[in-house]
DNA sequence: AGAGATACCTGGGAGC
DNA sequence: TGCTCCCAGGTATCTC
């Protein structure tokens, strides 16, 4: 389940291996996966320089030099994985990129929940329109308490819920939104507009220090999630309440108890969460 | 307009 | 053992 940290180790990986590569050919195997994968075969994107591969939200963008930019989500299960031309076909691999140094990516998605489109930039270094209404980085210095706080003043459902909307801010899915609020004792079900400035004041500060902790242990890998080396993240060793269903709560040794909401599941320290 | 529900998809675990 | 059922997740899109 790639959110912020796994989407960014896999960017930092692809930056390391792309740039200044070419595709020499795209190869795919599947007619859609959250979107049609047809505008890959366009041969604009063949053979044109790979200048910049970075992350935008749960978002990789790979630049190609012509103004033209790959966009890729993972979805939950969405994998890239460098292989040799001789590696026999995985049973979830939608998209070969052949590189021009003979090497190959794949692309592997069992739960196609996964997208990869191609657009125009409007200028170099431009993002494409479809990442035009994010809303703001969380390790960036414009995530502050009060932009957080007057984000949340407008918005009457759950925290949790507003934590996740990437119109608000980016990247936070359902563990470490679990992790932000049990580090800064709220419950996930407290309305929005009922968070205090000092509590934006905590939730911004646990965020900057959860994520970056996860992008030091390489991302948290709970089922599908792989480094491109296959290697798996180590983050969910510091997991404190997801996962931890009828654990004893890590501060009070209350059980940790779980609510259903939206349709996800919150785990929550019932206790230490007010 | 804003908020909530639903569709998308498949592997894996639980329960019978 | 083998079958069925349900859950996990982010986002686009639909409905009220």
């Amino acid at each position: 389940m790639p959110e912020l940290p796994e989407v960014h180790t896999v960017a930092s990986a692809l930056n390391k291996l792309l740039i200044g590569k070419a595709f020499e050919k795209i190869e795919i195997f599947t007619e859609k996966l959250r979107l049609p994968l047809s505008p890959l075969l366009d041969s604009k994107l063949l053979n044109q320089p790979i200048i910049d591969v970075r992350r935008r939200g749960r978002y990789i963008v790979i630049e190609l030099s012509g103004g033209i930019a790959l966009t890729v989500h993972l979805g939950m299960t969405g994998v890239f994985r460098e292989a040799k031309v001789s590696d026999e076909r995985r049973k979830h691999e939608h998209v070969i990129f052949h590189l021009n140094d003979g090497h190959q990516l794949r692309f592997e998605c069992p739960r196609r929940f996964s997208s990869i489109v191609s657009s125009v930039l409007e200028h170099p270094g431009g993002e494409p329109s479809m990442l035009k209404k994010l809303g703001v980085e969380p390790l960036k210095p414009d995530f502050t308490a009060s932009y957080l706080y007057q984000q949340l003043q407008k918005r009457k459902c759950a925290i949790k819920i507003a934590l996740m909307d990437n119109q608000i801010v980016v990247g936070i899915g359902n563990i470490y939104a679990a992790e932000i609020l049990f580090k800064s004792g709220i419950s996930p079900l407290r309305p929005a507009n009922r968070i205090t400035m000092k509590d934006c004041a905590a939730l911004v500060k646990n965020t900057c220090s959860i994520l970056n902790a996860a992008i030091k242990a390489g991302g948290t890998t709970f089922s599908d999630y792989r480094q491109l080396d296959g290697s798996e993240g180590k983050f969910v060793r510091e997991l404190l309440v997801y996962g931890r269903k009828g654990l004893p709560c890590v501060n009070c040794t209350t059980p940790i108890e779980t609510i259903s909401h939206g349709g996800r599941t919150s785990f929550y320290c019932p206790k230490c969460q007010k």
